[in-house]
DNA sequence: GCAAAAACACTTGTCTGACAATTGACAGGG
DNA sequence: CCCTGTCAATTGTCAGACAAGTGTTTTTGC
């Protein structure tokens, strides 16, 4: 059986194979032939057109056509999109491992409260480790998880260095959107030691805070990547369109 | 005279609005209902409520309704969006000022033509500044211009301190998107003077290229951040919706 | 002949009305 | 008590139409 919501996926990426066979600044099919091309109606095709504009991929001009906007390569995945590490790793062919796992169950303190926006005397898990590549360690991630979400025995039996991806396969807890504030610190000494870098060296810092749909936060997380290995990249619209 | 477009933008900020004020998970007015109250068509704003459901503010279920979700404060200016410092300082309340302008012109060499993407031996003008809160420093502004997009003079005389604001008020260049790249770096001992701080210290860097609807590099840029003045965040969706 | 104006073709923007698909609630019967 | 069919409400999709903007072609006026 074949569900709509199928075939709007399918138009999702039937328009994301055009653009990205599109050049850059060539215009598409006007829009009453290329729905009729997809098996779609008009309606249908401009929002998922609207889809692209808001990511910068697509310029409307009425009157004239819709054109092809390539800011280089931005089917690789950007930032927009939470995925884990490991997941992204695979997507550009490198290899990673996980090392010094480390599972604590801690009570929540003022500090801790406000940062996690958790209430205070709370039990947390925090999961702590090391990501490597090529055995180089290349960045240190903490999370700290409320113990109701997952328990201490099923991050130890089922971890292999992604909560994100634990949390997705588990198909319970419906995840909307994670917001992540960008920073750099020098290196502390116990992440320095962890890394195997110098103390005050430059790391980049995401601090993280992933959302349910209902909008409880169910994990936080701080991320500390070694420079150069990883390429963290967005796309960002200019000015007050949209 | 109101052209279309501006009842569009309209719709846009009423929805922007709407959202705010729901609290995260709550149901909005069903489509019909919402578009009679809106003053707008059931297709025009399903095509508004699209890009917010991209940017992850919606939810939308058949059969049930549409429902908001907030992570944090999606409104303050996240990264999605290209805002110069200046106006980003403006909505924050935060007083910037421009020191040390300097401008020059030189000829890209290999090492240049590849970090910039554009060619070997054509001129470019090399902007670059401090940028100043409280008269502390708290940025580093380099910008890469080709020559034939902007004269030396007229960066001397209209410069007052965003590349960006000046690219935009002339509205014979089409710009579309940039792509910024995230990293962090030690302080460069020039860096480390300017900005009056220690070398090494660690640096938030943006490595971003400026790109017109043509596809065109008009801007390479870099920016040095002192972390904490500045909050930069975004939001990421979960997976692969959309 | 030439330039301005009008007509035309084509495109995106919007509106209207309709029907399909999904969900939740509710009543009825086993 | 549980299951089932019905019904209302909501989003998803569709077809057709017209408005508005743009560029080209044709006509008109001089």
């Amino acid at each position: 059986m074949i569900r709509e919501n199928d075939v709007s996926k399918s138009l999702h990426e039937q328009l994301s194979i055009l653009i990205s066979e599109t050049e850059s600044g060539d215009r598409l099919p006007s829009e009453p032939r290329l729905a009729e091309e997809l098996g779609v109606s008009r309606a249908s095709l401009r929002e998922a057109m609207r889809t692209f504009e808001t990511r910068g991929l697509l310029q409307r001009k009425q009157g004239i056509g819709t054109f092809v906007i390539h800011p280089a390569n931005v089917f690789e995945s950007g930032l927009e999109q939470l995925v884990s590490l490991e997941t992204l790793a695979d997507q550009i062919g490198l290899v990673v491992s996980m090392g010094d796992l480390e599972v604590q169950r801690i009570t929540i303190d003022n500090e801790l409260s406000e940062a996690l926006g958790l209430p205070v005397d709370d039990d947390v898990l925090w999961v702590s480790r090391v990501i490597q590549a090529d055995n180089r360690p290349i960045a240190f991630l903490e999370d700290y998880l409320p113990v109701d979400v997952i328990s201490e025995e099923e991050v130890k039996q089922h971890f292999t260095g992604s909560v994100l991806d634990l949390l997705i396969s588990r198909d319970d807890i419906p995840l909307a959107s994670s917001r992540c504030d960008i920073s750099a610190i020098g290196a502390t000494s116990e992440i320095a030691s962890a890394l195997d870098i110098q103390r005050h060296d430059p790391l980049l810092v995401f601090s993280s805070k992933l959302y349910t749909t209902a909008g409880r936060i169910i994990d936080s997380s701080y991320s500390y990547f070694i420079p150069g290995y990883f390429h963290f990249h967005i796309v960002r619209r200019v000015g007050d369109k949209l």
